[in-house]
RNA sequence: CGGGGCGUAGCUCAGCCUGGUAGAGCGCACGGUUCGGGACCGUGAGGUCGGAGGUUCAAAUCCUCUCGCCCCGACCA
């Protein structure tokens, strides 16, 4: 391609709104456009590479014996309030009319209609398991879009479906599409992470997310080295902890505490560790509230906490519900003598003996406390959030904390949407039964983002060869130069007949502005072609990634790129 | 949805407080010099200052409404 028969224009300066690198460098490389808040355009070079990662996703898959179908982007709300999602997405799902008055959404994945296809033909377990998928784009009305791909409203995502008749079916496909996200990545050329991850909204017994690892992820992961242990902070245990050791049982008693509502506060004036103080907190769910306790120098997991609860929302309490369940203001909870609400002790406060809480009496603390004597909750959990430090579950050792950038997550389903929506099948035993689903999500300009992400420097991208949207960038120096010209014309000739993917720079520019747009555009390979080097006969190759420079011999251009291209 | 901020040339922004001829840099066009890391000089084009209403002799500037966008939070495959 010659540049100046392309649509590529680079700009000096990012606009003020992108913040991140991918998204500062998208822009200024002239790979996506702007149109709305969340929604952009793809611009020739930025989908080259996207049409690239597509490529790699479907031939893997393929391999993986999944099947490819394209389903529609509009779907009639009659399949969502079958399954009930019609009542539960929220605002995130864009709804629309049609001239009929009858209600659409722009479809945020594919889950019913994937279903409402495959039970109207598939009938028997001869004809399962299936697995399909599309790539395809979603809408997803984002309460706030940022960070340009990493986070849109509209976006390209690859969404696949299984339907299994039995358990065994579900597991063995889901560690073929695992096999086949590790392969997809790894061929990509990606730094990434398999965490175990909570299930969310889409519900489902078991959940992995694939992370690209970057400073800028907006998902903390949790990992150690030694066992493999991976997971979303969401999701992470840790193993338990050490508790102070435990004492003989002393009296209960009230200690005024004016003004001393914080963990720290408390601990400081009654002179006593803050492992040795059980936070209590209250929380407002759709199941109404819910009392958490956790050791003092700790935090709550609130996504395991509704999960134990099977709340739909979940958010702290104010505090006229503070005083409605616990009689006392916000800082003097305690799960000593509470009445009428379910109670979630951590497993942390477990072993605590003659420690402090809240008396649920405004300015008042208990002293002494101990479990069975003076309390009990309703359930003993693990509510924990980990932190750094926490050992792993899996006995490794110490455990790291990270950020990742979540490209892929898949998911056991069950029967969660199959039940809903009467996808059935038939048993060799002549039994109707709901097919078991998975599902699995894989999210294309978000991995394209996040292998910038993953590779930049201060000058622009460095790709990773797979992704670029060129193999090789021939810059010619000197359009007025004809010796130059006509080698660089050869060159170019020669390389894109011999199917190089590359860019031939013959915009009539000065040198530095072609260097300064070389590296940010970011092509792996550069063939430089000036008059210095060719005056002895040579033309400069040098890799984006180290800048390495090195002459060789015009004969030998092309047999060394293509050796280098494999 | 709560809090904060921004809409002025293609882009990045100044001007607004204190009303009085609409600015800079980059980019673009033309001419000249230059040509291995975003060159220099000269000339030029380009904006009903997001929109509507109001105050005023006079509004980019003050007021009201409205639309769009962004940041923090909550939320979130």
């Amino acid at each position: 391609m010659r540049w100046t028969q392309y649509y590529l224009f680079t700009t000096r300066e990012a606009p003020a709104d992108a913040e991140v690198p991918s998204h500062r460098l998208m822009m200024r490389s002239g790979m996506i456009k702007k149109v709305a808040a969340g929604i952009y355009s793809y611009l020739p070079s930025g989908w080259r590479s996207l049409s690239k990662l597509m490529a790699i996703v479907r031939r893997e898959l393929d391999r993986s014996g999944c099947v490819e179908l394209s389903m529609p982007a509009i779907q009639p709300a009659e399949l969502w309030q079958e399954s009930g999602r019609w009542q539960r997405y929220g605002k995130e799902l864009l709804r629309i009319s049609d001239r009929h008055e009858r209600q659409f959404c722009f479809g945020p994945t594919h889950e019913e209609v994937i279903t409402d296809i495959v039970r109207r033909d598939v009938k028997s377990y001869r004809q399962l398991p299936i697995s399909l998928y599309q790539i395809q784009t979603k809408f997803r009305d984002e309460i706030r879009p940022r960070f340009g791909l990493m986070r849109g409203r509209e976006f390209l995502m690859k969404d696949a479906y299984s339907f299994h008749s039995s358990a065994e079916s579900l597991d063995a496909t889901y560690e073929e599409m695992k096999a086949a996200y590790q392969r997809i990545f790894r061929a990509c050329h990606l730094d990434f992470a398999v965490v175990e991850a909570d299930t969310g909204t889409i519900g489902g017994s078991s959940s992995h997310e694939f992370m690209v690892t970057a400073e800028t992820g907006e998902s903390e992961i949790v990992r150690n080295a030694a066992d493999g242990y991976a997971a979303n902070t969401e999701k992470a245990n840790a193993a338990p902890l050490v508790a102070p050791a435990a004492e003989e049982p002393v009296a209960l008693a009230e200690v005024p505490t004016p003004g001393k509502s914080s963990v720290p506060d408390v601990a400081a004036f009654l002179a006593v560790p803050t492992q040795k103080v059980v936070k209590t907190l209250v929380y407002e769910t759709d199941k109404g509230p819910i009392v958490a306790a956790v050791r003092g120098d700790r935090e709550v997991n609130e996504v395991k906490l509704g999960n134990l609860v099977d709340a739909e929302w979940l958010q702290l309490a104010g505090e006229e519900t503070v005083v409605k369940v616990t009689g006392s203001p916000p800082g003097f909870a305690g799960p000593v003598g509470l009445k009428g609400v379910r109670v979630v002790a951590d497993e942390s406060v477990r072993g605590l003996t003659n420690f402090v809480c809240g008396a649920n009496k405004g300015e008042t603390h208990l002293t002494g406390v101990n479990w069975g004597r003076d309390a009990s909750p309703t359930d003993w959990a693990d509510i924990l959030l980990v932190r750094d430090g926490d050992l792993s579950p899996l006995g490794g050792g110490p455990l790291e904390m990270s950020r990742g950038i979540e490209v892929g997550h898949i998911f056991k389903l069950g029967t969660k949407y199959s039940a809903a929506m009467g996808c059935n099948y038939t048993d060799d035993a002549g039994n109707d039964l709901p097919m078991i689903m998975g599902c699995y999500g894989l999210g294309i300009g978000r991995t394209v983002a996040a292998a910038i992400e993953q590779n930049h420097d201060a000058d622009g991208i460095v790709w990773p060869m797979p992704l670029a949207p060129f193999q090789v960038l021939l810059a010619a120096l000197n359009m007025e130069d004809s010796t130059v010209v006509e080698t660089a014309e050869r060159l170019y000739q020669e390389l894109s007949g011999q199917n190089v993917e590359v860019l031939y720079d013959d915009r009539n520019e000065r040198p530095g502005v072609k260097f300064k747009d070389a590296d940010l555009v970011g092509i792996p390979l550069r063939l430089t072609v000036g008059a210095k080097s060719l005056a002895e006969g040579k033309v400069e190759m040098s890799f984006r990634r180290d800048r390495e420079k090195q002459l060789v011999p015009l004969s030998d251009v092309v047999a060394r790129v293509r050796g280098l291209l494999g």
